[in-house]
DNA sequence: AAAAAAT
């Protein structure tokens, strides 16, 4: 209570509050499919338009939709699976109106003259890319609602951020040639299409993390990230993407496969490609996307399972240059031959520690290196992560090439923006523990409750219920549909207490969190600083309560450094329980070890805590036993001039160099030697 | 052990 709310309801203080799962899903109709339905002759564009033009055709506004506009007409539809990117088409057909109410606009040339045919579908919104220049769309109010919400909405606003906050985390960047950070959106170097787009999503000033990735993008260099969404990662690399996507237009496609002929193929060939690991994170990704294409010739698409295939093969058809998804449904969809990477010119992988974590990798390899993607050398790679443990390490050296490390401090624990309460609960004391803070929080704030098991959610979320509380749950046996529900009740504050499991832990950015209780524990640290990293966002304040007892021996260690270092209070029976675990049976390892098995053989391993988990590895200074040490040092991997590293892996070192400043041996359990 | 993710 101390400081769980910083500006009441007004206060959204997330850098990307919109998730775009909210009241106007239902009724959102994609882009294209606006005021598309008037037939439209076939495009005029000249034979000799160039490499862009196959690419642009499809989908540039005025040219005819080739599928799914009669069929999707009908209005209603399925609803979509989830999301403002679910694209369920509620309007149905005939839209001349919208042409009627279409404003003049500026600096726009409606093509008219170039077609011969004075039928036009209102385009406004839509840019097109045309004989190697960006015509921008113009100006379409509806939409502009729509992407960016009324001023006077709430769930859109951005004003609530905690500027003063942000300038306080640390960033770190590292490695040749860093350029100088931006201090503002600004022309150069930022296309002013976007910066139109930015002020219209109301964003003002650049995070900290914006600051360093837009000119590091716009120097075509590949970026190695460690922030959470927070941070403002999103806008970190789209506002790059696209400001470079609007100046140079598509890539050349690729020669047409062989075999093709002279088919139209039905490929789509994004330009951008990001990948994700849950849906809602994609979806979340998507929403944002899709304010920073207004008007531009970028079209975004999102794929993910769990959602209509056939939906969204349409809406690939559409125009897909800047794709959303998750690995397994992109697979799927590559399979099929639907979707082409040879197109690819920058590729994102977010939260990629949790891509691995979740038993992405051979997907994610697959897609980045066994399918057409072109090379490391030919596309722009940029990784973010919140932790940088050594199996990130590899990836991001397969993935990326002479890459800028950027460290940005977490905004949540470490900068003393959550308050963090430990308490003792046995487990069948919680559910009455949890009503009296349930009942003592101060309304107007949203609460997550995390729970380690499905079941368990449902279980709670029903108690709570019962019990008159307005809850409702999330995890992954529910549909997408009840998901996506879910969240949408949560921040509308018409079910603010949400249940969760591990699929709400990252990247979801809720705005207005102000608690989150740890109902049980995770066993992994990770996990936990991800969670309460729900709350306290972008530099605002929140609480954290957790429910400990001695079944979640196993996070105490490391909970404990924790708290230390986000100069949290520390209850002293903590510290006992950490001297038993110590010194007690479970004790292994030799210089303050006890790390325990947790890194196993994979999964996230050590991802350090605190300094440690952050840092760039490549860095010499940072102490022989620093973070991941040797146990693939990456021989010379040019600082200075060299351009072309010449990596010695497996050399030397060996892993177990101790966790960052956790200063202990990894202990058991690596099975690494 | 559980969770997430393609069907």
């Amino acid at each position: 209570m101390t400081n769980g709310i910083v500006n009441g309801n007004t206060s959204l203080e997330t850098q990307f509050a919109s998730l775009g799962i909210n009241g106007t899903k239902s009724a959102y109709v994609p882009p294209h499919m606006r005021n598309a339905q008037r037939a439209t002759p076939p495009p005029q564009q000249p034979a000799g338009n160039g490499w862009n033009e196959p690419h642009a055709s499809p989908r540039s506004g005025f040219e005819p939709l080739r599928s799914g506009i009669s069929d999707r007409g009908g209005g209603g539809g399925r609803g979509g699976a989830f999301g403002g990117s679910a694209f369920s088409p509620s309007r149905s057909g005939t839209g001349a109106s919208d042409w009627a109410g279409r404003p003049s606009s500026a600096g726009w040339t409606p093509r008219e003259s170039s077609r011969g045919d004075s039928q036009q579908r209102d385009s406004s919104g839509f840019g097109v890319w045309r004989n190697g220049v960006h015509v921008v769309g113009p100006r379409n109010p509806r939409m502009e609602k729509e992407l960016f919400g009324d001023p006077t909405d709430p769930s859109k606003q951005h004003t609530g951020i905690n500027f003063e906050k942000y300038d306080d985390i640390p960033v770190e960047a590292t490695g040749a040639g860093v350029p100088d950070p931006v201090i503002a959106f600004t022309n150069p170097p930022l296309d002013p299409v976007l910066l139109e787009n930015i002020a219209f999503a109301r964003y003002t000033t650049p995070t900290p993390v914006q600051k360093y990735s837009i000119p590091i993008v716009a120097a075509n260099r590949d970026l190695m990230a460690c922030a959470q969404t927070g941070s403002g990662k999103t806008g970190g690399f789209l506002f790059p993407i696209f400001s470079a996507s609007f100046a140079s237009g598509p890539r050349a496609p690729p020669p047409e496969t062989p075999s093709m002929g002279y088919s139209r193929s039905r490929k789509a060939y994004p330009t951008a490609l990001i990948l994700a690991p849950t849906r809602e994170l994609v979806s979340q990704i998507h929403d944002e996307a899709r304010k920073f294409a207004y008007r531009s010739w970028v079209r975004p698409a999102v794929v993910y399972g769990g959602a209509d295939i056939n939906q969204q093969l349409r809406q690939i058809e559409r125009g897909c240059d800047l794709l959303s998804a998750t690995p397994g449904r992109l697979v799927d969809l590559i399979e099929r031959g639907r979707i082409s990477l040879a197109n690819i010119r920058y590729l994102v992988l977010d939260e990629a520690d949790r891509m691995l974590d979740m038993g992405f990798e051979p997907q994610i390899r697959r897609i980045v290196q066994g399918e057409d993607m072109p090379g490391v050398e030919d596309r722009q790679t940029l990784m973010f992560s919140a932790t940088f443990p050594r199996d990130i390490q590899m990836l991001a050296r397969d993935f990326l090439k002479d890459y800028i490390f950027l460290s940005v401090g977490r905004v949540g624990s470490t900068s003393e923006n959550i308050t963090q309460k430990i308490e003792y609960v046995e487990d069948n004391d919680k559910r009455s523990v949890l009503l009296d803070i349930l009942a003592s929080d101060p309304p107007g704030g949203l609460t997550l409750v995390f729970v380690e098991t499905k079941r368990m959610a449902d279980t709670l979320s029903d108690f709570l219920m019962t019990n008159r509380l307005p809850a409702t749950s999330i995890h992954g046996d529910r549909t997408q549909r009840e998901r996506e529900m879910a969240l949408q009740t949560f921040r509308t504050g018409r079910t603010p207490i949400l249940v969760a499991t591990a699929v709400a832990a990252r990247g979801l950015d809720i705005p207005n969190v102000t608690h989150v209780i740890n109902y049980d524990l995770p066993s992994d640290i990770d996990d936990y600083v991800h969670r309460i990293g729900r709350t306290g966002r972008a530099g605002n304040t929140g609480v954290s309560t957790a429910f400990f007892n001695r079944g979640n021996k196993n996070i105490v260690r490391d909970l404990l450094e924790l708290l230390r270092e986000a100069n949290q209070e520390i209850p002293t029976w903590l510290e006992s329980v950490v001297q038993e675990t110590t010194f007690g049976s479970s004790f292994r390892g030799g210089s303050g070890g006890g790390r325990g098995a947790r890194g196993g053989g994979g999964g996230s391993g050590g991802a350090a805590r605190g300094r440690g988990g952050n840092r760039d590895y490549r860095q010499s200074g940072y102490g022989g036993s620093s973070n991941y040490g040797g146990g693939y040092a990456r021989g010379n991997m040019s600082y200075g001039s060299n351009p072309s590293p010449s990596p010695s892996y497996g050399g030397g070192g060996g892993y177990g160099g101790g966790f960052g400043n956790n200063g202990g041996a990894n202990g058991g359990g690596s099975g690494w030697w």
